[in-house]
DNA sequence: TTCCGGGGCAATTTCGAAAATGTTAGGCCG
DNA sequence: CGGCCTAACATTTTCGAAATTGCCCCGGAA
């Protein structure tokens, strides 16, 4: 709203609020995205709407069928498992390219991603931590920019989201979990520069959430 | 122009110009991008224009500068050297991972693909062939489709595009190539099962192309 | 001369209304 | 009673103008 500060357009700002809202589930699966109600709920006229939605569709966040608007885009069951296999082989390529590459910067910023990630909360005060989930990411994120490949680590990225969507979809239901051990463990096959270990231990840690997900439910899955 | 017929939005053809315009050339690497001079050229109203841009946006086809408008995206030597190494990457896993699934439906595709994009001219007149290109892009998105992993076949058919623009951009210093052997014979890796071979294949596919476009000088990969 | 600030121009960004399109409901005909 | 046409409504899409912002140049002071 204080696009005058950060200099942000008014577009990019919404796209931004939106995609938060879809990714934190306040606009559902499937959900009818109506330009009098966004209009309403983010406070702007009909071009900065536009273009935000146009950008997240390129980004598969909204699907669109000309002429009849656009929509939060579903979720599935098989959506989710593709999802992670395919963030299992891509990511898997990258941390091998990278252990090869053993360019030290990268594994700096790999330990320090680990460090801060280690010192935050996943819950705070029982509500989800947006700071945990930013550090979540970024350690993510350094595991596969190693390999120096800008276009990869962004695409890691994404499905990062995509995942990150799933998960907070169900994060009412999720049991205790030792994440940190997990990731800890990830590190250290890492800097071991045991690649297919790493990628192991990896596949393992999204399994686990994988089968978190599908516990709890598919009502949390799908569309209205 | 004929959206009535096509039922496509107005702004989806503006996309689809401009991205055909980007891909082929007319419109030069880093050029700025001008709504009146856009207005002009696509024969439509600022509102869809937006749209367009947004989307090129997010696809990376062009750069925003908030507040300062659109710009079409930079090339350079370093992006098209790690663009080649990303495909090979994230290529040589899906082709492992499609060979092992043995899917008999797409190894067809593939075949058929191959058999078409045989019959077909890469140049007609003397004039690059869209409909070679089409086919040509058929058959690279066809040997990571039968990984069944389709936000990763659409990386790669993204990534397919990106270098096609820059070899687009060095096409009037095209030699001579035998690109059809070449795809048959990665065909055939493929179809022996053999991974490695394949990727190998592909690889060498790829960094000839990429030798050439070097060999072609730098200033076809420049900005103005 | 150089640096800072203000004013005018150019371009982007946003708005509200008009045009185009899809959707639904009700009436008419078979 | 069912299916189709039509008309009214809802919604998206597009347009042109207004508002905002960045940019460049010029003038004045140190």
């Amino acid at each position: 709203m204080k696009d005058k500060e950060t200099g942000l357009t008014r577009a990019t700002s919404v796209y931004d609020s939106i995609r938060r809202d879809i990714m934190g589930g306040e606009i559902r699966p499937g959900e009818r995205l109506l330009f009098d109600a966004l209009r309403e709920r983010y406070a702007c006229g009909i071009s900065p709407l536009r273009e935000a939605l146009n950008r997240l569709y390129s980004e598969g966040w909204v699907a669109q069928e000309e002429q009849r608007g656009f929509r939060a885009a579903e979720t599935s069951e098989d959506e989710l498992r593709q999802l992670v296999e395919t963030r299992v082989l891509v990511e898997g390529a990258a941390i091998a390219a990278a252990l090869k590459r053993r360019d030290e910067a990268a594994e700096e910023h790999l330990v320090l991603a680990f460090h801060r990630l280690r010192k935050a909360h996943r819950l705070v005060d029982g509500r989800r931590s947006e700071a945990w989930e930013r550090l979540h990411k970024a350690f993510h994120v350094a595991l596969v920019a190693g390999a120096g490949l800008p276009r990869a680590t962004a695409f890691c990225s994404q499905l990062f989201d995509v995942a990150e969507r799933y998960r907070i979809l169900c994060a009412a239901h999720y049991p205790e979990r030792n994440e940190r051990d997990e990731h800890a463990q990830i590190l250290e096959a890492y800097l071991d520069g045991d690649a297919d270990r790493t990628v192991a231990l990896l596949s393992a840690h999204y399994t686990v959430t994988l089968n978190m997900i599908l516990a709890a439910g598919p009502e949390n899955r799908r569309a209205d």
